[in-house]
DNA sequence: CGATTTTACGAAAACGTTTTCGATTTGATA
DNA sequence: TATCAAATCGAAAACGTTTTCGTAAAATCG
């Protein structure tokens, strides 16, 4: 029992395997009756087109690779949710590899994927990342590529982002409203440009407010975890007693604040006020109900894929494709983390 | 710029494309010169394999399929990232798919894994599988296949599953010796057997200390969302008031529960008792601290992979290879929802 | 009926690699 | 010097498909 074969049908069938190939791919030049003939056999025999052969043929695969920092995390897994379904709409597989937040893996997956001659390639830089040349070699050997998320600002590809600035900035000008007055800052790793601009967006905006801003009040995460957000929240209480609401780079430190605050009974909001960012799952949960951002993650794998799949089509009919950005909107979900009761 | 070939630098070099070949692949019979001389002129020339060729050639890919009914799932992107991370250090990439607990969907996706002749195939099985032709068609493909989690029993493929019995029977023991005398159970759908599984190992413990076994506390979910978890604790609450304690075949739908009664001032544990089963990473951030039972995910992953590679490489060299099960080890995780303060 | 167009098919090249097997050359040995 | 073994190389087939181009037969037309 043998994998069947266009020539074992052309054998059975008395035929070239020219004919074959035409008949099941739907030439016009072909009878209808050496077409019929030929189908059915394929059925009969459970023919499938070997698909190493098409890719070897055809020059391409039909198979695109990702890399993200973490695939155990609320937003990546999203995303892949997103790109995975839409990727398997349109006939295409991804192939999933998972950076650990370094520079010197992912530059490795890179590789592994240009190698493994995928047809596109969708990235989230991880933390780590300040340098470009990997991406550059993807661009230069026209590989169609998308950055979603961590991007690289000046490589010349097509990017699904949020403004974070501008969520971060609404996050914040929402505190404010809410009446709190000295807010801590829990800011993400200092190379990612969404951490960054998430920061910029908190500090014009205490500005803008008239409020003072006092770099003593800003704490940066490493790794961006639970952890961090339980020792940067003893580290606030301790430092600063008087500080009012605290603000993170993402709803995994918040949780971790909001673990360290409960457990030392410091009630939140009422003593302090506690946003997040991105609305993970939990952070409606938890008690009391985390206010946060969200960020559509779902959609940018959506996008990713799609502005993915037009570079392709591009690439594959040599016709040229002009990179594009596409800035999806946020909003700032308010529950009960930053509503005092009194 | 085009790519690279055995053919240019076998040209260039005024050789053949076999020296070459075999210049590169470390074969005895070339001598130090002409080695040499390939590989130096190979990475001037940035020249990289030609997978597809060599997919052809050699009748392998190094490339695996996994499927799992979801990924935006805690336990499952543990597994994923299990697997991954181990087939990477292995040479070998993984596509993922999604079957969305639809068994339709799980043929397709098997049907297309086996068109792109994946090297191996690992899975969880949808809820509603309970059908087994796909299976059946990948065991005797002789594709090398590995269940894990939702697997069907009959199918002749290595397995990596928990004693989900035994696991959910010390649950329950631990729900009765702290002093919880009516308690609910929340069961997973019908089709699965590790659901089945659960449900048994719940009412045999039930039995076993001399309790009332009640079909009416039974509740069974279909989708094991959130909501359903909202909701059964709402019909709890009004079928039978005199419930002390309720058994979440999963987190997710303990978080349900425990949400619901939070909103309704039922304290938990005193009032009602709660346990879920899976440990998942919110589980441990709720107010209370859920109790649950772990269960090793990232393992899981890691040993699926294993098992499938053990069973490529004698597919490899026609060997034999008799297929395996392997049971892991659970644990009860005692938190506050089940820890009575009076 | 001869000329022309359609229709149906196949030969062959190409994709880039791996591997078998034989051929040639070199060096060692008697 | 004749013989044999070792070292070094290459021709060619094979993997299975797609597609171009040519050709023969059938159908159409004046």
């Amino acid at each position: 029992m043998k994998e069947a074969t266009l020539k074992e049908i052309a054998e059975q069938l008395g035929i070239s395997i020219t004919t074959v190939s035409k008949a099941l791919k739907g030439y016009s030049d072909v009878s209808l009756k050496t077409k019929n003939a030929v189908i059915s056999l394929a059925k009969e025999l459970n023919y499938t087109p070997n698909s190493f052969a098409v890719n070897l043929r055809t020059k391409e695969s039909k198979t695109i690779g990702l890399i993200v920092p973490e695939i155990v995390h609320h937003f990546f897994s999203n995303v892949i949710n997103g790109i995975v379904a839409e990727a398997e709409k349109n006939g295409y597989l991804v192939i999933i590899l998972q950076s650990n937040e370094s520079l010197e893996l992912e530059k490795k997956q890179v590789e592994l994927l240009i190698n493994k001659r995928v047809d596109g390639i969708i990235m989230s830089l991880s933390n780590d990342s300040n340098d470009d040349s990997h991406l550059k070699e993807i661009v230069e050997r026209k590989i169609p590529f998308v950055q979603f998320d961590k991007i690289a600002k000046l490589i010349a590809s097509s990017k699904v982002i949020i403004n974070d600035q501008e969520a971060s900035s609404n996050a914040t000008q929402h505190l404010i409203d809410a009446g709190f007055k000295k807010i801590a800052y829990i800011r993400g790793p200092i190379n990612p440009q969404n951490s960054i601009d998430r920061f910029i967006g908190f500090k014009k905006t205490i500005q803008a407010n008239g409020l003072e801003y006092n770099p003593g009040l800003v704490y940066t995460c490493e790794q961006v975890t639970f952890k961090e957000g339980v020792d940067y929240a003893a580290a606030i209480i301790n430092d600063h007693p008087d500080v009012d609401a605290i603000f993170c780079t993402t709803d995994l430190v918040a949780v971790g604040v909001l673990s360290y605050l409960n457990d030392h009974q410091i009630t939140v909001p009422d003593k302090i006020g506690l946003m997040g960012f991105s609305n993970w799952f939990m952070s409606q949960v938890l008690t009391p109900k985390l206010s946060t951002v969200e960020q559509p993650s779902l959609e940018m794998g959506i996008i990713a894929f799609n502005l993915l799949l037009e570079e392709m089509n591009c690439h594959k009919d040599n016709l040229p494709f002009k990179p594009r950005t596409i800035v999806l909107k946020t909003e700032v979900i308010i529950r009960e983390s930053t509503i005092k009761n009194k």
